[in-house]
RNA sequence: GGCGGGUUAGCAAAGAGGUUAUGCAGCGGAUUGCAAAUCCGUUUAGAGCGGUUCGAUUCCGCUACCCGCCUCCA
């Protein structure tokens, strides 16, 4: 079956066919990086990651560019409040440009933990900003633009078609326009170049043709679209909460500047939901990489439980659900390990994945495949390749995970060997005393028929 | 208030108008001195009311509840 992928803009699945043959031009909206990223962000980089995986197992190339938003985000509501680069420096005492270099290591080192293949490209918005002035004149060269007493703003009542991916009912928006439109023309116009104020200095400015200032966060995304994928690619993805504002401001500044809408599909990664609300870094709990590693988990059994809801349904996060996956993965892990050396997968079996897969990235289902293809009476060596041929799209790892060899120091060891002899002595009691002490220690001793095992837990 | 989505067993979560989803947990068994690990087997479903149908958890309608977006957001 053909690859099927649900487009937000047609509101259905559809079968995808690349615009250049062989090869997709795919965009993620990257991290605004002002502070950590929750698990949350990650869901929808997982999902993206899951999507670039089966674009590789039709056989495509995938051009992959995403951005970090390093600048020009606003805090608040309109286009009116702080920037939040300048607001983190505040917090943190560190200058935006520290700020900015630090989540942004942050977040490649949690991509690597949770196993997401790095972008062909990977862009600064702040490594942009001629690209982004040059946008924003050709907008204005085709007159979609004014000018306020606080920066450039697009003039979204000159586009008849202007928020249709989101299906916006623009007189509704208008009507019942909660923010105070200032000397904005119409509720959904947005900031293109925002001025610095006189009174206030900021950390990153830029000169422009229409005085000092930085950048509207919408201008970016299109802007280094625009440069490394052309004025027409495959597939733009991001965060469902983009569907509304975002991704359509993203539409309408190339649709001004180029007359196309940017991107032939447009995707959107559901949200991660916490105690039946969303996760922000706002309210409730921040739940990052790191605080999963400090529990104990491994980053890739997060990877696993993402795997088990579709993307395109909100996910329900609790620590009971990271828990199945942890134990899930484990068990898939050291089954996958003792089959020993692959040789050629299952044709039937890869078939069946890809097809499951093709159905608009169908990962649970196929997760189920694999337990399937784990179960099969398949001779060890296809059902090994079968397996690792399917981790191509899950991502987990399984060809390069060997179990963890932890050395016990002597004294454990000591203990263990007194039990292993008391038990060989039929002293049981000896024995279950001695296994209670390692048990204190924090290891745990397997008996087997030639030896022990010793292990961490 | 406007628009959109959801409600599946203890938890998480799929497909399919009639035939086992799957994983984790639980239960029973094998194995073990007893365990652990592993293996085999297995119990719990589809918000409520009504409709269509030979047959609905699956399609349609209503009701209830939940969530998201409309405001920074993955």
């Amino acid at each position: 079956m053909p690859l099927q992928l649900f487009d937000t803009w047609t509101r259905s699945v559809r079968e995808f066919t690349p615009l250049k043959p062989g090869e997709v031009g795919l965009y993620t909206c990257g991290p605004t990086v002002y502070d950590y990223q929750h698990i949350g962000n990650y869901r929808t980089f997982l999902f993206e990651d899951g999507l670039k995986r089966v674009l590789k197992l039709n056989g495509y190339r995938v051009n992959h560019v995403m951005n970090i938003t390093d600048v020009g985000h606003l805090v608040s509501d309109g286009d009116d409040g702080e920037d939040k680069m300048e607001k983190g420096s505040r917090r943190t005492g560190k200058s935006a440009w520290d700020i900015a270099a630090l989540y942004t290591e942050s977040f490649v080192g949690d991509l690597k933990a949770l196993g997401i293949e790095f972008p062909t490209t990977l862009c600064k918005a702040t490594d942009n900003i001629p690209e982004q002035i040059a946008f924003v004149q050709e907008i204005e060269k085709k007159g979609y633009s004014y000018r306020t007493s606080d920066g450039i703003y697009f003039d979204t009542s000159k586009q008849a078609s202007y928020g249709y991916l989101g299906r916006l009912d623009i007189a509704g928006l208008q009507a019942g326009a909660r923010v105070d439109l200032g000397e904005k023309k119409n509720a959904t116009d947005y900031a293109l170049w925002k001025f610095s104020t006189p009174d206030e200095k900021r950390q990153m400015e830029w000169d422009s043709p229409w005085g000092r200032g930085f950048p509207g966060w919408h201008i970016e995304c299109s802007a280094m679209a625009h440069r490394y994928l052309g004025e027409y690619f495959d597939i733009h993805c991001g965060g469902e909460d983009h569907i509304t504002v975002h991704h359509p401001n993203e539409i309408s500044q190339t649709e001004a500047a180029y007359g196309t809408r940017l991107a032939n599909f447009w995707m959107h990664g559901y949200f991660l939901i916490t105690n039946d609300a969303k996760m922000s870094k706002s309210s409730g709990e921040f739940l990052r990489v790191q605080l999963l590693l400090g529990k104990g988990y491994d980053p890739i059994a997060y990877r696993y439980l993402c795997l088990t809801a579709h993307y395109r349904t909100q996910m329900n996060f609790s620590w009971e659900a990271l828990d199945a996956a942890q134990t899930g993965l484990a068990r898939l892990r050291t089954a996958v390990h003792a089959l020993g050396e692959p040789t050629t997968p299952d044709a039937a079996f890869v078939a069946r994945l890809i097809d499951i897969l093709n159905e608009d990235l169908n990962f649970p289902q196929a997760l189920a495949l694999m337990h399937e293809a784990l179960k099969s009476d398949l001779p060890a060596p296809v059902k090994k390749a079968t397996l690792l041929k399917f981790d191509e799209a899950f991502g987990l790892g399984l060809a390069i995970w060997v179990p963890l060899v932890v050395e016990a120091p002597a004294a454990v060891r000591a203990i263990a060997d007194a039990r292993w002899a008391a038990r060989n002595a039929k002293d049981w009691a000896e024995a279950d005393r001695l296994r209670g002490e390692l048990t204190a220690l924090g290891w745990a001793m397997k008996d087997g028929k030639e030896g022990y095992a010793l292990g961490k837990g």
